[in-house]
DNA sequence: CTGAAAGCGCTTACAG
DNA sequence: CTGAAAGCGCTTACAG
């Protein structure tokens, strides 16, 4: 089956096939500048009767860059975390970068090994997804920054610029939401560590600030759900509790199970949002009120920022292209231009707030009981 | 902040820095066999000193094979393929590989491109996840194998010896154990497309036939899981079905969804039982009966097919390792060899069934009502 | 045990 | 517009 050892046709092929010279060649390849249209047809030619595809890495070694964009994460199986890595992809492949995956655990050695091999890789940049939930890596980040382009996905700390935030204006339109719909104040179980931390509940905290509500410490979930259940079933005892905003929505089921499951309702007793949107949502019972994030946009920014990089290839150049892009018979010169500005329009028009973020109103949420909530 | 064009420091500098010859640290490199200790003392020392790794790209080259593995997928979204890739990852870098994610989606000529471009990487093979999904990715598999070890994992086709199979078991023993609990059969509601061909519903139709329980065709949902919501209304206006076996554990939810709107009772009236093992079947209400698969598991089976592939470099062979591991101070060789017999072991230990899959039992499955179900 | 040389597939100045 | 040469960082025979 496999071909084995058996090396894919090289330039030297081409060139050879062609009659033409091996420089002559890589002109064609890298954008056909300076060449006769006698030379480039039968390049074409040759090119398309050996199926010949550049070899990457060879490129790599003589740039000192492999077309990649190399994602590290502690953990990509929550919805959120798979939904930026696919947003990621999406966008990266319209750059003809490959898109690398890579789990950092616990064990600073390992760490370290892992994170240089990648640096070894030398990919167009890296990507950090969720640093909050492993201090660990987080303190890798600025090593990693020292010797690659690097973005932070995080919502950890909306003062530093280095990160990409999301989720602040949801956590406050889905509170000031509830807030509208009667209730006096709103409860927040968050997501598991620094829950102070998190936009999501800076936006929290700000929608219930502004109208002076009183304000409760949130109650820390962590990643098993159950514990959701338990804080649910903690919540409903008190009769004050009338609306919860829970930090994701797997978090928010497990608060609703704990309530049915102490005999009160949701939502006659008690209100409870999601964040992030995750289609689950959806047929749960009752459905989850929850706040769409737009993961994919914000995977595809991170994809940008890595590409518009200031120090990377970049700036607008009038010489050659990157794009390792092979015409197979018609050769159109000089379009390597516009994705570029394309998607650099796409990136700004995301800007910080996602274009499709937005509040997403289903059962689990409605004005509180009368009699109740003051 | 970043390095900007400052190339790491390259072997040359460590031959230079130790006072030896370039092909004398590439020996140490690669395994430190045919050389003295002192040699040996002095490199590490520069090794250390520099801070050096070997540059993986140049290695590519000369090898030809860039220590990588492809993952190819339609979609990475759902619990499943996302519990696959984190898989295949953990056991990816146990033997430093390193995971490149692609997605490919409609239109035969971009996944010719992508397709191309990815072989053009020489990774050391490529696993495809969820070929069913996508028949213009299936049609590729073929293309693929010709240039490199592929793996499919899937479960559409039990006869072919090339896929990867987990869900049979699953699909025989639910069906089994609702069977048991007193149901004269069991309906099944399939995920999209192929429902006849998915494994999970061969093992739930050899079930049914081994008692010779009426087998009614499956219902086929899509991936709107609203979709099953309404196969949920429309099934329980059926008195004869009391026992619901969904494809998976979100369209479990959304036929759940479906019965309960329809004022009947999970599992009282119908039972419902999932697949996969999604944590969030724990915290639904009712919490969803299912089959955990062990998809960590299965990924890592396909990364160690690849690595043992018949054709590749594998056999065991004496001469140089090609882990590409750099010993920083202390220098154990052949240690080399035995991660190998590890992962073959545990390999092997994985055998067909997957070590922890297993039936979880929750509470929408219950036995039938007396006088229904019969 | 050790080093000089050639080569992996490409790109990049440098001459024409 | 075109080609010969050098070089990217490594490994692999080949001589000693």
């Amino acid at each position: 089956m496999v071909a084995g050892k058996r090396r894919a046709p090289s330039i030297k092929d081409v060139a050879r096939k062609a009659g033409v010279s091996v420089s002559t060649v890589s002109r064609y390849l890298n954008g056909g500048r300076n060449l006769s249209d006698g030379k480039r047809k039968v390049i074409a030619e040759a090119v398309k009767d050996l199926n010949y595809r550049p070899n990457t890495i060879a490129r790599a070694l003589v740039s000192n860059e492999f077309q990649s964009i190399a994602v590290i994460a502690t953990d990509i199986s929550l919805y959120g975390s798979m939904q930026l890595v696919q947003g990621i992809e999406l966008a990266a492949r319209r750059r003809h970068y490959l898109v690398t995956v890579t789990l950092v655990g616990n064990g600073h050695e390992m760490v370290k090994e892992t994170v240089d091999q990648l640096i070894q890789n030398r990919p167009v940049g890296c990507i950090i997804l969720d640093v909050e939930r492993s201090s660990l890596l987080h303190s890798f980040a600025g090593y990693i920054a020292q010797s690659l382009p690097t973005v932070i996905v995080d919502e950890a700390d909306l003062a530093s610029g280095s990160l990409l935030i999301g989720a602040y204006e949801g956590g406050y339109q889905i509170t000031k939401y509830l807030l509208r719909l009667g209730h006096k104040t709103v409860f927040h179980v968050s997501i598991p560590e620094n829950g102070n931390k998190y936009t999501r509940s800076l936006g929290w905290r700000r929608a219930l600030e502004e109208v002076g509500a009183p304000i409760e410490e949130p109650l820390s979930c962590t990643w098993d759900f159950r514990k959701a259940e338990q804080i649910g079933r903690y919540l409903c005892s008190f009769p004050e509790v009338t609306a919860i905003f829970a930090g994701n929505d797997e978090v928010a089921a497990g608060v609703i199970r704990g309530i049915l499951l102490e005999g009160k309702k949701v939502p006659e007793d008690v209100s409870v949002a999601g964040f992030d949107g995750n289609p689950i949502g959806e047929v749960t019972v009752p459905s989850i009120t929850t706040w769409r994030q737009n993961f994919q946009g914000i995977g595809a920014k991170a994809v940008e920022r890595l590409a518009h990089w200031p120090d990377s290839d970049d700036r607008p150049e009038a010489n050659g292209s990157k794009s390792g892009k092979v015409d197979d018979g018609t050769h159109k010169a000089s379009e390597e231009e516009e994705p570029d500005l394309d998607q650099l329009q796409q990136s700004r028009a995301m800007g910080d707030e996602q274009v499709s973020s937005r509040l997403i109103i289903r059962e689990s949420t409605a004005p509180p009981q009368s009699g109740r909530g003051r």
